[in-house]
DNA sequence: TTGAACTGTACAAAATAAAATTACAGTATG
DNA sequence: CATACTGTAATTTTATTTTGTACAGTTCAA
């Protein structure tokens, strides 16, 4: 898996850590660690499955579109990040004749989708609000 | 993720398709569609948890060491891929003033570890004995 | 109505991680 | 003692991830 589904939360957890103030991509880059167009293609995503409101121009930005209470990590990590738990590398030979090597592939695919899928369930208990409680607690 | 765990699980399968027979990491490598040293780098982790037995020499091998319905998913799981579901990029700066982002790792780091928990314990219902009844299934 | 401060997006470059390859010492067998 | 194997490390190649750069489009305010 690569970072986005870190750095998605990490933004809203920011933007809810700052209500009603627009956060540019350069202020969101600046606390997460990374650079401004990086922030900005994850919001795009973030802004596409309505978990925020952007503005574009002069004092635009970024802003929560939703109650952090209401916007569960399971959310955005089916918005984000779904399907990039199983690696790409593709075991055994489709063209063998031995049924391990051409059916292997499509039972781990079975068997990855149905992980993901409690990986996900998982992650509907936490809230953008609930990580930023618990960031402020200092845990 | 590498795809370490899905050679495990395939290699395993296939030794469970060859009962009693010694299989060489040649014929392993060709059923999975991989190299020889790879195998034999999966093969020692899985040797050291007891999963199998190897011999070296001429007519040495690989067979697997316990009953295949004895041997989930999630033991070879927590074996040869604990820890590879989060990424390696941190987030946010430890250093600055902010809560959130000097705090999201950590919080991150626990959610992810409970997270792979859920994933690691879902396993824990398919053995290599089931998986080889599915791949002969067809499914 | 113009220029400054933004987003949105694409593309290229650099860094990192994964996979394949090569090599060779060690071990069992005949 | 030659052959067929494992065990393991080092190297190269390839793929993925992250960063950096660029620029068109949008908004606001003087």
């Amino acid at each position: 898996m690569n970072s986005n589904f870190t750095i998605a939360v990490h933004s809203l957890v920011y933007l809810a850590y700052l209500p009603g103030h627009m956060a540019s991509s350069e202020a969101i880059a600046h606390n997460v660690a990374t650079n401004p167009a990086r922030i900005r293609k994850v919001m795009s995503i973030l802004r596409n499955s309505g978990f925020l409101k952007t503005k574009e121009g002069i004092r635009g930005g970024y802003m929560l579109g939703e109650d952090p209470e209401k916007i569960t990590l399971g959310d955005v990590y089916e918005a984000i990040a779904r399907g990039e738990l199983q690696p790409n590398w593709q075991t055994g030979d489709p063209e063998q004749g031995c049924p391990v090597s051409s059916n292997t592939q499509s039972v781990m695919d079975y068997i990855f989708k149905e992980a993901e899928d409690t990986y996900a369930s998982f992650l509907y208990q936490f809230t953008v609000a609930s990580v930023l409680q618990k960031i402020k607690a200092g845990v």
